[in-house]
This record gives structure tokens, sequence and C-alpha cells, in this order.
RNA sequence: GGGCGAUUAGCUCAGUUGGUUCAGAGCAUCUGGUUUACACCCAGAGGGUCGGCGGUUCGAAUCCGUCAUCGCCCA
């Protein structure tokens, strides 16, 4: 067989993904086996794959994996969400670029555009995944918006509504003026404004005098209803139980006090506008004032505002200005930078608005949720992020579930034509709800009239790993029994209210049941700068151009160098550089074995037999810690100890141990057991690079049709000899040395030399010898008792190595080496000794860390006389 | 303003209940090497008073207090 001296990642990588799929090994089906779930946190439809997606699909495919190679029925479950608000904007953009207003059409032909963009753009993202390997059952994709989704969508409202936990109410929300909707707290983001602060005089009714506010919103002075100052401020205790005349409509309003208003901030004098602001709403209802809301849905100014009526609230701005100043209203005006919220999905900013939303009450649904957090039954990793869903989850508000949107799941609510409403699953349940309670037996469907609103997207994926498995609308289906509670969850940390916290709520509600046993929040990736990756920026890396370059298997490997869990990480291209390197090293060794000639009439030698026993137990150490690293979802540590005994136990000392002389065949029995020690260490990075693996996997030896690594076992834990992997320790110490020696003196590795042992009570390990003589390129190994002149000397432990090289050595240089070593040692034993004859060390310190020092003790004082006769001998 | 978290080598991070040979890894740096799988490589080396100060302890990167700086969330 002829093996390409390069390693080709794109050919191998589309064949081997078009192997599996054909041989339907991602897809799982209930059987007896313990099962292994992931739902994927669904990528919206309006996304293409980028670098975030990159690592949290990374670290889920490993996962999977994984536990398909330990036995399990894994399942991972793949699919979108409709990002209600994004795909509207979408679609609305798409459309006003054809000409089409979307208020020229009706709710149901919008409906059909909306899918057809759906269908074109939707999918994109899962095929990108598969580019990257992802074991997903695709047969199982599923949609927030699909038949069963929908439904369970729906179910859970009329459900929540009954058990009267839905509600209507007329709140303060945040008003994306441009999507025409609320939006939650969450999806309103903050940004620090360069602005200015506005004094306004309000002038005092029947009097001469004026009172001065500061504002940063001039033109929402014509919804004030109040002008409010602090009781304790006594410039203006004079002012109790006046009014003052609002600017250019001469309206009067009452001046009230309010502990609220900081006396420090600019007049102490605060108009107060309830339509308008959150901290006005308050104080208007304490207070009781009435509301005026000024503007209409898309940010221009109402008939309620009466003056520049149909105009945009910036460009009032600007115009009030100076229509103020000719009134005489105008103080000054001061450069002021605040924070202003702005739109997650349209970036416009935020009016806070009053209106009539759904609510969902929480504060009951919560309790088991916060509960099996806090005591571990589900675990979040790393566990700091516990403190920061305690807080939420303890200072929670209701939820307000409706969005003034057409593009999502509309709300099962009808009103009659007396303006009460009922709540049912579908039309006909509704009116039959609706005639019983008006008693009029003669509505029919057209008297009522559905809520025009959809409901927030989040309210649909909350119920995702339930709803993926039809556990809603059939609870007691065989794959919601079998597949729920999913195991662990991988997601980004900015979405643990969103999404994680509502997820467990749900879950508990609605199966009784943790979601999943396991939350693994991936960092966020930036740039090298710690830049966030943006589009705006444009630093982001095209994920496919990457994977072109580099291979999925190298950008796997390059996401998870640097990414410990909840941490950033800084994406830079020489990460993948480094995976593909890391590939090629892979293909090389693979060449080496591969490439040999192989005699049956050849014994096996013993520096051999020595390299594959010591292997077999480095191999059981390895796979100890890899368990162990995945139990506590370490997983860029687990991808660094695969990467390291492959480098270097495996490549570096295993195949150089086994290596044949130049153009020499190797024993059948040494390449066998090479090529079964081979196929485990690929067992062992296959979850990380499943590509390569593969394509090696199925050169490595014959392989019958069908068969595949991807649904071969890990090799299992068995017991290990540490006392011959320490022993293995010395002896690699022991050839390090000699190696120094060589370049130290400039000996060429072709030239051999010879070694001389005087062996102490520790350092030398007789069994090896083979090795130590193969390694190290020796002509002879010798055990002597006593100190040899002229030589190079080094010590392991307490056994003197020498390298005879009579002329070579320069003895003044050799006893500095020698003093340095001793003078070092003994000031070890000296911090040993100290601690020795503390009483109170001795005392109170654990027996083993007594006897630890004690043994320290023994094995300094050891060294110590052996560097001193080798002092002594060479002066 | 409230809360949470961080501060360990040039960079990014480990460091499990305080105690195994004077704190580890990867990358970067430096030195040497094209030997017959691999220069996408190999063999070595240097580099840290664990943010400052104080305390508890026989013993602190680890526990407590305090200050400083940074980040995130909430208002």
């Amino acid at each position: 067989m002829e093996i390409p001296s390069k390693y080709n990642p794109s050919a191998v990588e589309d064949k081997w993904y078009k192997y599996w799929m054909d041989n339907k090994y991602f897809h799982s089906t209930p059987d007896e086996r313990e099962p292994y779930t992931i739902v994927i946190p669904p990528p919206n439809v309006t996304g293409v794959l980028h670098m975030g997606h990159m690592l949290n699909n990374t670290i889920q495919d490993i996962l999977v994996r994984r536990a398909r190679m330990t036995g399990k029925n894994a399942c991972w479950v793949p699919g979108t969400d409709h990002a209600s608000i994004a795909t509207e904007a979408k679609v609305v953009n798409k459309l006003r670029a054809e000409g089409i207003d979307k208020y020229d059409l009706s709710r149901d032909e919008f409906l059909k555009h909306a899918w057809e963009w759906t269908d074109k753009h939707g999918g994109i993202i899962l095929e990108q995944l598969k580019k990257l390997g992802a074991s997903c059952d695709w047969d199982r994709t599923a949609f927030t918006m699909d038949e069963a989704r929908s439904e369970s969508v729906i179910k859970v409202f009329v459900d929540l509504f009954n058990k009267g936990l839905v509600y209507r109410g007329v709140r303060m929300v945040n008003w994306d003026p441009a999507a025409k909707t609320a939006l939650s707290d969450e999806e309103v983001i903050y940004k620090e404004m360069q602005g200015k602060l506005y004094y306004l005089k309000y002038k005092i009714e029947g009097e001469d005098g004026f009172v001065t506010i500061a504002t940063t919103r001039p033109e929402t002075i014509l919804g004030d209803t109040a002008v409010c100052v602090n009781p304790a401020d006594e410039r203006f205790s004079h002012l109790k139980g006046k009014r003052v005349l609002v600017p250019l409509l001469n309206r009067s309003i009452p001046i009230i006090q309010d502990e609220y208003v900081d006396m420090e901030f600019g007049t102490g004098c605060l108009k107060i506008t309830p339509a308008h602001d959150i901290n006005d709403y308050e104080i208007g209802l304490k207070h009781n004032l009435p509301s005026i809301d000024i503007f209409n849905d898309d940010g221009t100014l109402s008939e309620k505002a009466e003056m520049f009526i149909g105009q945009d609230r910036f460009d009032v701005r600007n115009i009030i200005i100076p229509e103020l100043e000719k009134a005489g209203n105008l103080a000054k005006v001061e450069d002021y930078t605040n924070k202003v919220g702005f739109s997650e999905r349209t970036d416009v900013i935020i009016e806070p608005k009053l209106s009539a939303q759904w609510f969902l009450k929480m504060d009951e649904l919560v309790k088991p949720a916060l509960e099996n957090v806090m005591n571990d039954t589900i675990q979040f990793h790393p566990a700091k992020f516990k403190n920061i869903y305690k807080h939420w989850m303890g200072n929670i508000k209701d939820w307000c579930i409706s969005r003034q949107l057409w593009w999502g799941h509309q709300i099962p609510v009808y009103y009659l034509p007396d303006g009460t409403f009922v709540c049912a699953e579908n039309a006909e349940e509704a009116l039959k709800l609706a005639r019983e309670k008006s008693g009029n037996a003669s509505l029919t469907a057209v008297d009522l009239k559905q809520d025009e609103d959809a409901l927030d997207t989040w309210f649909s994926s909350w119920l995702w790993p339930i709803s993926v498995f039809d556990g809603i609308r059939d609870p007691e289906n065989e794959e919601i029994n079998y597949y729920y509670p999913t195991s662990d969850l991988v997601t980004a940390p900015d979405i643990i209210f969103f999404w994680v916290a509502r997820m467990i709520i749900a879950g508990y509600e609605y199966r009784d049941e943790l979601p999943y046993k396991n939350v693994y929040f991936t960092g966020m990736v930036r740039d090298a700068q710690r830049r966030k990756m943006s589009k705006s920026l444009g630093n982001s890396p095209d994920p496919l151009d990457l994977i072109a370059k580099y291979g999925a298997d190298g950008v796997r490997v390059g996401m998870l160098l640097c990414s410990p869990a909840g941490g950033d990480l800084l994406f830079d291209e020489s990460l993948p550089q480094q995976g593909s390197g890391f590939a090629t090293k892979i293909w090389n060794a693979f060449r080496l074995v591969k490439n040999w000639e192989v005699s049956a009439n050849i014994e096996q030698p013993e520096h051999s037999k020595l390299a594959i026993e010591w292997f077999n137990n480095k191999l059981g150490e390895v796979v100890a810690t890899l368990n162990n690293q995945f139990d506590q979802f370490r997983i860029s540590e687990a991808l660094m100890t695969v990467y390291t005994t492959v480098r270097d136990e495996f490549s570096g000392w295993l195949l150089e141990m086994v290596k044949p002389a130049y153009q020499q065949p190797i024993d059948a029995k040494t390449y066998n057991e090479v090529v079964e020690l081979f196929d485990q260490m690929l067992r062992l990075m296959h979850p990380f690079m499943p590509f390569i693996t593969e394509e090696i996997w199925q050169m490595l030896t014959e392989r019958k049709d069908g068969e595949s690594i991807m649904i071969s076992q890990l090799p299992k834990v068995e017991k290990y000899d540490e006392a011959l992997l320490a022993a293995f320790e010395n002896v690699k110490e022991a050839i390090s040395g000699i190696r120094k020696v060589r370049s130290d003196k400039n000996i060429p590795n072709k030239d051999t030399l010879e070694l001389k042992v005087q062996a102490g009570d520790k350092g030398f390990e007789p069994q090896f010898n083979s090795v130590i003589l193969k390694m190290a390129n020796l002509s002879s190994f010798e055990m002597v008792t006593e100190e040899v002149q002229g030589a190079a000397s080094f010590r392991v432990k307490s056994t003197n190595f020498y390298v005879p090289m009579e002329g070579f050595i320069d003895v003044e240089e050799e006893l500095k080496k020698l003093e340095e070593e001793l003078k070092y040692t003994q000031g070890f034993l000296t911090s040993v000794l100290k601690k020795l004859s503390n009483e109170r060390f001795v005392n109170n310190a654990p027996e083993a860390v007594v006897a630890n020092e004690k043994a320290k003790q023994a094995d300094a004082e050891a060294k110590i006389k052996v560097l001193e006769e080798r002092i002594a001998s060479m002066k």
C-alpha cells in the first residue's frame, strides 16, 4: 500500500463523513444500553456558523463520540430556533428591498414570506456543522416552529394559563420602535453615550420665579405630569404645595416631594414623566400621577404630545431646544455621558413604554430550579456560575412572554366581542369555551379574534430538551422516557438566564425532573487582543475557510488548545495551525510504522519487549488520567494529555525504542504489538480528531466493510504498575543525561559511547539496560564500584553515570559543576532538617508528611555523600 | 450604587480537603542539531519574592482581613 507523504484533510474528511452517514452510525434508537443524550443549543435560523459555534459544537462532539465509545447509546439531537425578532427583521428588510411594506401584507401573506426565507437559509448552519465532523443524529433534526414543537408550546401556554400563572398586565416594557415589539431586560444592551444635559426652567404658577430641572431627554417634557424635589432639600422647601407650568404647553403640574431625588445630581429638581421612564413610572404610581404617553409605536410623537405630532423622537429633540430657548426656558446645556439601552436585535435606542403584555408568574416556578442547582443535583462547570444563577433566580421578575411580532407562535388567547377572553389550544376549543363563558350559544368563529401577538422565542426553546422527544404532547412515549433527562448541556454563559435557567424551570414543571445533569459553560471566543469577534470589526475568521486551510481536525484541536471552561478563548490562527501540525505528526508516526518491513524469522529484542511492557502500563495511566479529566469536564486538559502522550511517550519514546536499525526488518511480534498500541492511541484521540484517526485506523490493519473506529470501544482502565513507570522515568533521565553529554561535547549521535555505572541505592534500574544501550547508542555498558576518572559524569538519584572520554574533560569545569550540585543539595538538606528539628512540626504534622521529610533527608544525605566522594577523587 | 469573579513565567491558563524534591503546562524566547517518520521536527536551556500589606498556622499560591487593579452581571 502506498502511503502519501503528506496528509490531505479535505479529501479524507468528506469521504469518512459520508461513510459514517451511509452506515447510520450517528443514528440512535432506544435500546437496553445506558443512554447518553445531548440536545444542541439550537442555532438561530438567521445565523451562519461562527467561532462560538465551532467551539461549542466541537466540545459537544467530543463528549458524544467519547460516550459512544464507552458503550453508551449516544444521541445528539440537532435543530434550529426561529428567532422571532431577528428573523422577522431580516424578512421585513428583504421585503422592503423589494418595495413591499410589511403592513400592506396580511399576517398569512407575511408568514408565507417568512417560511420561504427560513426554508432557504435555516438549514445552512447545520450543513456547516457537518464539515466540522459533528456526529448529530440528523434524522432527529428539529425546529422550534415545526408542528410537534409548535403544538407543545401552545399546549404549555394553555396549561400555564389554566394554572393561573399567565396573566395580562400593563407594565413598563423595553420598547423597540424599529421592531415595534417589547423586549425582555436581557435583550437590552446598555452602551455609554456622549449626550447633553439640558437645564430647563419651569415657571412657577402664579409667581414670577422659575424652577430649573436637568434632563437628557428634553422632548419628553411634553409628557411631564409633575416636578419632584427631595423633602430634605431646604433649597426647595418654599415650593411645597405649589404648581409649575410645563414649558411650551403651559400645562399646570404639581411639585411633589420624594426621597428618590438625588439632591446632588443636576439641580436637585426632577421632572416626572411616568409614561417614559421606569423610575418616573414608579414615582407616578406612588403619587397617583397621570401618565401621558406621547409616543407612537414607531417612536414618532403622538397626538397626546400636542406638538411636533408625527415627527421622530430624536428629530424633536433637536427642534425643541431652539423653541425652548426662544420661549426663555433654556438655562444652559452641558456635555454629559450616560448609559443608553439599545435593542440587541435592531440596535435602535430602546423606549421605555407602558404597554399591555402577557406575563408568566415566576416566583413559584423557580423554586425547584433554584434548589436543585444549589444542591448540585444539576452541576454547573465551572461551579462559579452557581452564584450568578442564584442571584438571578433569587431576584426573579415575572417573564414578559409576548412580542408584537407575527413570526412565532401566536398567543392562543381569543377575545370575545365584549372584550373578555378565553385561552385554548385551537379556535374550535376557544369557541366552545367562549360559548360557555358568555352563555351565548350563538357565538361563531368569526366573533372571536385571536391575540395579535406572538410568544417570545425563549418560550419555545425552554421546552427544547423535552419537546425534541415530543414529551409535552405525549409525556409517556418511549423516547422521552429513554432519553430524558439528557446528560450534558454545552452552552455559553451569556444565555444562562435566557435559556439555561428557564429550561431547568420547564424541566421540573413538565417532567418533575432535571433537564440534564451537567451544564458545561464554554468561554467567549475573542481575538488575540481580547476583542469580541464581530462582523463590524472584521476580526472573525470564516470557520469554513479555517477548515479548508487546516482541516477540521486541526481546527477542532486549535479551538480546544486554549479554552478552559468559562474562560475567554483568545483565538489566533496559530492555534489551528498547531492542530494541523499535530495531525501531521500523527500521520508521520503512522508512515514510520507502516513502512517497516516485517520479518517472522527474528526474535523480539529485549529492549522492544521492555518498551512495549512499559507503554502498556503507560496507556493504563493515561486512560485513568483521561477518565478523571472528563469526569471533571476538563476537556482542554484532556486534549493536552492526549497531545503530550502521542508526541512524547508514543512517538518520542516507544517508537524510537522499537525502531529497527536502518533498512533492517522489525520482528513480527513487536510489529503486531505496536500496531495494537497505535490502535489504542487512535481510539483515545478519536473524539478530538475524528477524521485522521479514522483514516489511519482503516489503513493500520485489514478492516472489514462497515467497521469504524467511531463505533469501537475506548481502552478500559486496567491496573498499571506504578513502580515500573517510576523506574522508567529514571531510565529516561539516564538517557537524557547521556544525550546532554553528547550535546555538551559535540559528539554526533552516530558515534557510539561507553557507559560505566556506579550504582547507588536509587536511580539505577538494571532491568532496562538494553533500553539504555539502544537509546543512547552505547558500545558498552559496564558496572563499576569505584570512581571513574577522565569521564563526563552525571547523577540520577544516588547513582553515578560515567561516560569515559579521556582528553575531552576539563577537570576544573567538571569540579565547578559538582560543587554547584553539592551546594544546591546541601541547601535543600538544610531546609528539610530545619523542618524536622522543629518540635511542633514533628508533633503536629501527619505521620506521612513527617515520614516523607525523613525520606527526603536520607536521599539528600546519600546524594551528598556521592558528590563529596566524587569531588575528593578528582582533586 | 448592589452583587459575583479574577489577579501565578513574555502570553493563555492549571494548581483538587493548607504539607510528596525549594510552584506546573502549552505557546513564545534562547542554544544546539537536517541521524535513516516528521524542521508542521528533535535535543536542551532560561524565565515566577504566586497583585500589595497584615493575620491564622509547625507550615499559606491555597484559609481570614484589608487595599489596589481588572472583568462580568444587575440597578
